[in-house]
DNA sequence: CTCGAATCTTGACGCTGAGCAGTTTACAGC
DNA sequence: GCTGTAAACTGCTCAGCGTCAAGATTCGAG
């Protein structure tokens, strides 16, 4: 549990309690979901009172807040990882679209939270940053063969936006059954790979903007 | 507030107090999103005791679910109405996107709730019936040229989930914050024009599926 | 060693959803 | 018109929640 710290039980000081709070918040947030989370009882898990976590989030907006952070840095540091790895434009968008549909499945409650902006507010710096960066490389990942271009590029935008904005539809719909696809595993389920097709990513689109 | 009956305010007998609740409940939604719902706050707002809404809805959960069989049904009367003008297969499209868009922009907390399946549950009729017939409604709308096909036929089911998971994901996406898309009026924004011309409803797909 | 700051506990307040017993009204049968 | 039963609504109670204020304990710089 805790990550430095043996933390004998009795001590009044707990030593890492942050990185303790931030751990037992994530595992009732995935048992309870995000309108089930309790703030006392992720300090309760922890072991210590139930006022404890206020010192170092401030309030529930302040740990979902952190627990989102956390969420958005594992997102980015996984799409990272995939974005090295495929070559060709079509090959890299629907590996990075398994990932994403993945990441959603197994960590669904903080799926939930991550674009759920009203739960916590946008004060904490680290929380702006971690989401931009994951933003940016999902707008870097997704683009289409154009990616070459600087950041103001037009057509390049609308690529990757569509692109993501489909995964990220797909997604919800099918994990709350509203389409019928298989998202235990996203990776061999036909429908998104077949959706994406339609996408047709390499036209650089914008000709005819109406 | 009453539809039918003016409910004289110190009748023991509320006379309509289901459709008042419903009414006072959607106001409290809206003003404090999911999160911040509270059934007695309802209650209050509809001038009845705490528990006056047991006896019509059960619990919380029911109540939401109450409301979000309101939203299914309005969306799909929305959705029906844009599908009959339309006659080109892009331009339906087009106007059932806008329409889609407008309905979750105007009622930002409903469309929240519709798509948290969590929040409710799914033992009422009345609210599978309303879903799903917004789904058909959508499904039929969003359909490609081959709109015509019999329910089974896969690859205008997979047009139209595609659209569908496009226009979904935008709406989010830029609801949240997280595209620049202009939501106050998705009509004369350029982005979801630009990203549905890149998806070719025309084609019929799924030739190599992987 | 000392003293201020950081960390955690205890106790309290008002809010919430939910269950239970009782009161008031509507209404069908006579 | 009367009565009994079911429906609709109230009031009370309980446990859990988030948050605040005050106090206890420990850390660490000087």
């Amino acid at each position: 549990m805790a990550t430095t710290e043996p933390a004998s039980a009795d001590r009044y000081h707990h030593g890492n309690l942050r990185a303790a709070l931030l751990d037992s918040a994530l595992e009732v947030l995935c048992e309870k979901g995000v309108a089930g989370f309790s703030m006392r009882e992720a300090a309760r898990r922890a072991g210590v009172s139930q006022s404890a976590p206020k010192h170092h989030f401030g309030d529930t907006r302040g740990l979902l807040g952190a627990l989102a952070t956390r969420a958005y840095r594992r997102l980015c540091d996984q799409v990272e990882a995939v974005e090295l790895v495929g070559r060709d434009v079509r090959e890299r968008i629907a590996a990075l679209s398994a990932e994403y549909v993945a990441f959603a499945r197994d960590n669904r409650a903080l799926f939930d939270l991550m674009w759920r902006t009203s739960q916590f507010d946008f004060n904490d710096p680290d929380l702006i940053e971690q989401k931009h960066r994951a933003l940016r490389a999902l707008d870097r990942g997704l683009r289409g063969q154009d990616a070459q271009l600087p950041d103001g590029a037009n057509p390049a935008r609308v690529s990757s936006h569509a692109v993501w904005s489909l995964v990220h539809g797909y997604t919800i719909l099918a994990l709350e059954g509203a389409i019928d696809g298989d998202t235990s595993d996203p990776l061999t389920s036909d429908l998104l790979p077949a959706m994406l097709q339609l996408l047709d990513v390499s036209q650089t689109a914008c000709d005819e903007p109406r």
